[in-house]
DNA sequence: CTGTTAGCGCTTTCAG
DNA sequence: CTGAAAGCGCTAACAG
């Protein structure tokens, strides 16, 4: 049988209470008891059990990570990989222990902090019900959401708007009259920051972004091919496009390839997130940069405040980058 | 305050036994009783704390995962996510939670268990010490190795002997009679079984692999690039190469490329693995396929059999399968 | 069928 | 400085 608190007591010829102690680091106990206790735990092989603690504490230094994508396993999305290993580094940082949630079920999202199974909440994306995030809002529990915002809830997420414009811009100074966007859905609500900020820069500068230019190919790997596919098959060929996200780019540019367009000469091509693959695509992916991984540390940093008690930012957003490469 | 099982027990008129029946499911309860525990649950708004489920049970229903690898963060790696990927799904759907750990610190590999966080540990990776293996065999814990194996550990892992010879074949069919092999490092234990398989079936047709044509780049993404430039600095051009596995032959391709050879018109190249990026790459990369999904979800059934008191079968070893594609 | 009781391993007053 | 004792919330005999 393992060896409690308990049985090194004994062997030490303290009290439980002493040990307790001197495991937690607390002052007011004698050198020579303490070396004492030390021996006996190092004789017995000794790991505290954190239940036992946890029970009494009501912490237990876990900290759950639920991530909200419509394609699982949400570990393969290029984009919430890096994220996850944003908050993996500060929480290990921090001592804390990463419960990976993957939410098929979604009502259990709360549960596993009611459970007592982990301290507080990571909510990463932006596909989640409002009644869920009024639910966690309503719960009373550490929770931060990522890559997402809502009213009552600390949140870290990308100035999506700000991004739309960036590539606006570079497109606009290289001349493009004929924008396009394509995305893999219109509903997911980062998208359709990044097309209202796009929008909006390209009607100051008095270019019209037409409903002809704006498709969605489906939620699948290939979703910004299809996209692709819908805008030139509707119209005549834009010379400037911003896809949703980088995959969509990539598979955007193999649906103009295929129609006899090249990139960048016939046609410029944005992309979004500057995940790892966009910079040894061929050509290399210009895109909008967005800081995955800040978004997880600083997601998890918010959470520990909260957790420490500590005010935490409320809100943040962070900025994207542009990102110059050849396809633009 | 939480509402308690002892709440639940008053406001239904009945002792905290019963409740704790009717939460596990225990037959023996009368119906009018079991209705009525249920609907005081409801009142409560009740969720059982596990924490002092587990510490009399002695059971947490948390899994650790501990990704032994090089590069941090480790979820980065499109391998290893899949395997991920693999064991979320079997272990969500046998009602388990996933404890994610990164292990800077490798020493507290079994302490997660020790501490009374997981039943028990999938230990994923081969870039782990004999020692550190030895201890996890000696803890008596709940163990499976997944992509790695060790005497006296239950494990699955891959016939990287018989993938390399599978290359080998495929790159003989084709009539190559100059074979190189390149890798990040020649360490990896995976990585020189599938050069052992490989030269192995080489030989046996009578084909030699030269020392210079086995090459290591260095442990980045470009280790590839960096490997075949070697080789080709080393001695005349091969005409097919095996890299240890698919970024390496990514890259080797940029660095054959760039020396003005054509893959794979005039070497081929066959990577390992089959991530999800070779089949999108220019060209399509051939490749020896290895089940990662399968990796995670049977290593996670494995670790589930222990638990549960089965015994699982030992050794697992998965076959590949090599997937045709345009560089060979 | 149901209630009482005794802990699981640990932290934390409260008295020495 | 140290020990005794009281639980944290739950399960599992053991009696009814």
């Amino acid at each position: 049988m393992r060896a409690t608190i308990k049985d090194v007591a004994s062997r030490a010829n303290v009290g439980i209470a002493t040990v307790s102690r001197v495991l937690n680091g607390e002052e007011y106990v004698a050198d020579a008891t303490r070396e004492r206790v030390l021996a006996a735990c190092r004789d017995l092989g000794y790991t505290r059990n954190n239940l036992g603690r946890s029970l009494k504490t009501g912490a237990t230094d876990n900290i759950g990570v639920a991530i909200m994508s419509r394609h699982a396993p949400v570990i393969l999305n290029p984009f919430y990989a890096v994220v996850i290993g944003g908050i993996e580094q500060a929480l290990e940082d921090a001592g804390k222990h990463l419960l990976l949630s993957s939410l098929r079920r979604r009502d259990d999202l709360i549960d596993l902090a009611r459970e007592g199974r982990v301290d507080g909440l990571l909510v990463v994306g932006c596909d989640i019900a409002d009644a869920e995030l009024q639910r966690l809002a309503e719960s009373g529990r550490p929770v931060v959401l990522v890559d997402n915002e809502y009213q009552g809830l600390t949140s870290v997420s990308t100035d999506n708007h700000q991004g739309g414009r960036l590539a606006a811009e570079h497109l606009l100074a290289a001349g493009c009259t004929r924008p396009a966007f394509v995305a893999e859905n219109l509903e997911n609500p980062n998208f359709r920051q990044r097309l209202e900020g796009f929008r909006a820069a390209l009607e100051t500068a008095g270019v019209q972004l037409h409903s002809t230019g704006i498709a969605a190919g489906g939620d699948s790997w290939d979703g910004g091919y299809y996209a692709m596919r819908r805008v030139l098959e509707a119209g005549p060929a834009p010379d400037g496009v911003l896809a949703a996200n980088d995959p969509a780019a990539l598979s955007a540019c193999r649906a103009l390839q295929q129609a006899g367009l090249r990139v960048p000469d016939d046609v410029r091509v944005i992309g979004f997130d500057d995940i790892h693959l966009a910079a040894q695509a061929e050509p290399a992916l210009t895109t909008v940069k967005v800081e995955k991984l800040e978004l997880g540390s600083l997601g998890a940093t918010r959470l520990l405040d909260l957790l420490a008690g500590v005010e935490p930012q409320r809100r943040t957003v962070l900025p994207t980058t542009l990102v110059a490469r050849a396809s633009a």
